[in-house]
DNA sequence: TTTATTTCTTCACAAATGTGAATGCATAGC
DNA sequence: GCTATGCATTCACATTTGTGAAGAAATAAA
């Protein structure tokens, strides 16, 4: 069965039916390390499903410093931001994207788009209701981030991470999880030795 | 006219009916300054529409440092999340809230239930609509605060500030300012004082 | 108006984080 | 096994931001 639809699978129930119909919209693709999945500036018009491998999305500033935003894998560690290769902000309002989503290790991803996705919520119930759910989640992941930015200390976030998310530092490269808290390379190094140490 | 009814109509068409029966749902309250409107830990069941006077919303972290998550005030320069006073986040998941929502000039409000609300978008999709798209500018606010919070500095955020609501360094006392941007209010004179000099 | 209270600013100093360069380490390719 | 490359760490120093205290300015109370 397509690997979207199982991961639907967890939350509702499908009749066959629907299965096929879903799965007949679902597009699969593959994409190499260091291609571009999503562009800066284009419209985000695909939910896209992580099946395997690692991308990450960022932004970069007028000065040409790069931000991680998120990071995307798939295995038993994984949240569920971390299934989903998009940009919620562009996807809803249908606006240019700031982020730009690269490949790390080759991915291979089943797309949705938004057409169908309003299709799929307007004939069932099930699974409108569900995108709600997973909207609300979307919500609480970037409230959550914008909270830990505002209120916690560099040291802080990454005790959190630490606490939350330990397996990222195995996935990603340190630099990747740097920008991701917003701090450069090297302070994540001074931390992590600090703690050490403590 | 009910001052929550006309924000609506500005949005959508409604009959009537609609009017009549969303106002027969809709309370009225007033606070005084310094009463609380939402305490951290419960949850929040209401959408709160701020019809005049002044709020904000707070965390207070482990050490009792306070942290501005949102100003609220009801006039001509008023966006959309400064209207509503509530945590969509404990509202959306029932969970309870880490926000504080305090009132500094004494404010009416007219509370609308998360019971009623679903009651109304079950019944028209134009309010389903309405408040699917209100949820979309709740999801760009907070993915705007992230993003700033992630990659600009605190003089770069008192800039943003200055550019896109300057109004609210009238409205709003400075330390009030400095704990929205996340930092100290001396700090912020510094970086007042700097700008003024360049 | 005068006084009391609160807020804003300024200052000196401390702490946290950024930056550029140097070094060491691991990995991939040869 | 050797070498080239990229990444992580460390260091010294720069910059930004926080902190506590003091005084100035604004606001509220008397």
């Amino acid at each position: 069965m397509n690997p979207f639809v199982t991961f639907l699978k967890q939350y509702i129930d499908l009749t066959s039916m629907e299965i096929e119909s879903i799965e007949n919209t679902l597009e699969k693709k593959s994409f190499k390390a260091g291609e571009i999945v999503l562009k800066e500036k284009s419209i985000c018009k695909h939910i896209t499903f992580l099946v395997y491998g690692k991308a990450r999305s960022y932004f970069i500033n007028h000065e040409g410093q790069e931000f991680t935003w998120s990071l995307h894998f798939n295995d038993k560690d994984s949240k569920f931001e971390n299934y989903f290769l998009l940009d919620y902000n562009s996807f809803l309002s249908k606006s240019p994207t700031h982020l730009t989503i690269e490949v790390i290790e080759d991915i291979e991803v089943i797309m949705l788009s938004y057409e169908n996705l309003q299709n799929f919520m307007a004939t069932s119930l099930k699974i409108a209701t569900l995108n709600n759910r997973m909207s609300e989640i979307a919500y609480q992941n970037v409230h959550n981030r914008a909270f830990s930015l505002l209120t916690l200390t560099a040291k802080e976030r990454y005790l959190q991470l630490l606490k939350e998310e330990p397996y990222l530092l195995n996935k990603f490269k340190h630099y990747l999880i740097a920008s991701y808290l917003g701090i450069a390379p090297q302070s994540l190094s001074r931390l992590r030795n600090e703690i050490v140490k403590s």
